[in-house]
DNA sequence: TATATCTTGTGAAATCATTCACAAGCATCC
DNA sequence: GGATGCTTGTGAATGATTTCACAAGATATA
């Protein structure tokens, strides 16, 4: 669904106003009856003849998603990666706004990063209480980050995306992810050595 | 295959010798049936009554998705992103040897990484000829990322990670995957919308 | 050695997902 | 308005994956 969004968008910029079953599926590498399965599942939006209205197709997605609305972020570490996830345009304009960054390190405490002052991780329980931070962004080493999952789950967020590379167990009624980026890279080297025979 | 070689790596932490087929579906979300039916497609090498040696299960699984040899990278973009990219410790760790740094911006040309010299792009396409990297991180902005996917897939690398949140189309023969980190936040919000009905 | 207890490996069954195929709907053109 | 050309939406058929269920191998214990 978040890729024919993409599709969508990409549609859109190119000047286009309606698209096919078959033009979707050629981007996203499927078939034409697959889409409109998948389309199919929250209802039924498209002309017969004509396709599917991008501006409405994508604003019925954007809904399905749950992104008509705007969500709350916090990032947990401010080190490399966190440094470069708060100062990222894509999450804003995609509806996701950075509230906050904290980390332990007193010599990163108190640098700005695009406006955004890092703050003591000591503050963050408060802050959670007081902000209802939608997402936490847990960028700390592999180490930390279970014990911080459990922390920021017990304050009372309820959505979690992990970037280190470790399993993590979420608590009960916590949407967790991970992107785990060295294992991106052995899926890749998987396809490399399996089509060389 | 990939995730069950970090539960394993986990497991070896805690100083467990053995693991069984309950104990990985566990950790995976999955069943035991499933990771038997999945172990067993690249040969048995269980013990009945055991379980499977935690050593020889990682061996046989890194020799499998190609984690036994080296693999060159280089990084196209050194921006917030591929700056913290080019510093991860995470890769070479994994066997994956970051050789090289690109970009256009003359003011990050000439500056040092991690002791990684960020190189003027004019001098990629010779550089890849001559180092025959294996794999390419794209780290650009979202215009110039397909262009660039042509230009190395030209140049002789086989493997690309891009992560700019833009449908790309890989030429023949070249595996593609993307990492995009706004698709992952919109995959948690679909489902923490879908759980509150 | 005999017995009890685990756990693998794997056919068979059940479930889930994809593809096929086509009636029905809409737009366009004559 | 009627014929023509596309494209959707969806049952039915096919294909793939997951789960079930259990024989057979391995260890442990006495
Ligand atoms: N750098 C990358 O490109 C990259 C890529 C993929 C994954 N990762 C993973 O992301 C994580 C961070 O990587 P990094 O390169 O940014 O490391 P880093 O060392 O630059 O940053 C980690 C930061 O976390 C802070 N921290 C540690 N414990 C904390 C706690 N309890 N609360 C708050 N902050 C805490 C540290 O002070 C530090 O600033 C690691 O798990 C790493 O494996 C990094
Ligand atoms: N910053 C993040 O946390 C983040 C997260 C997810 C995705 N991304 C994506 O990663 C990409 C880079 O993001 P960023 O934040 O690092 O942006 P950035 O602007 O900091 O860096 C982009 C770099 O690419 C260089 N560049 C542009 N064209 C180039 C070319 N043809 N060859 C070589 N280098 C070129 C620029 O000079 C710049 O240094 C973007 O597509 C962005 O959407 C960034």
């Amino acid at each position: 669904m978040s890729l024919y969004l993409r599709f969508l968008e990409d549609h859109r910029r190119r000047g286009k106003e309606t698209i096919s079953s078959g033009d979707l599926a050629a981007l996203g590498g499927t078939t034409s009856a697959q889409v409109r399965k998948d389309l199919s599942f929250f209802g039924s939006f498209g002309t017969r003849g004509l396709g599917y209205s991008v501006a409405a197709l994508s604003h019925r997605i954007r809904e399905i998603l749950g992104l008509e609305r705007e969500w709350r972020v916090i990032i947990i570490g401010a080190g490399k990666i966190g440094a470069a996830l708060a100062q990222y345009r894509g999450f804003a304009e995609r509806g996701f706004h950075v509230i906050g960054v904290y980390d332990v390190d007193r010599a990163q405490i108190g640098k700005s990063l695009n406006g955004l002052v890092i703050q003591d991780e000591s503050a963050m329980d408060a802050d959670i209480a007081r902000l209802k931070p939608d997402i936490a962004l847990i960028a700390v080493p592999a180490e930390a980050a279970q014990a911080l999952l459990d922390r920021v789950a017990k304050a009372g967020v309820r959505g979690v995306l992990n970037f280190a590379p470790t399993p993590l167990h979420a608590p009960e009624g916590v949407k967790l992810r991970s992107v785990d980026m060295a294992l991106e890279l052995e899926i890749l080297t998987y396809a490399l050595v399996g089509s060389q025979h």
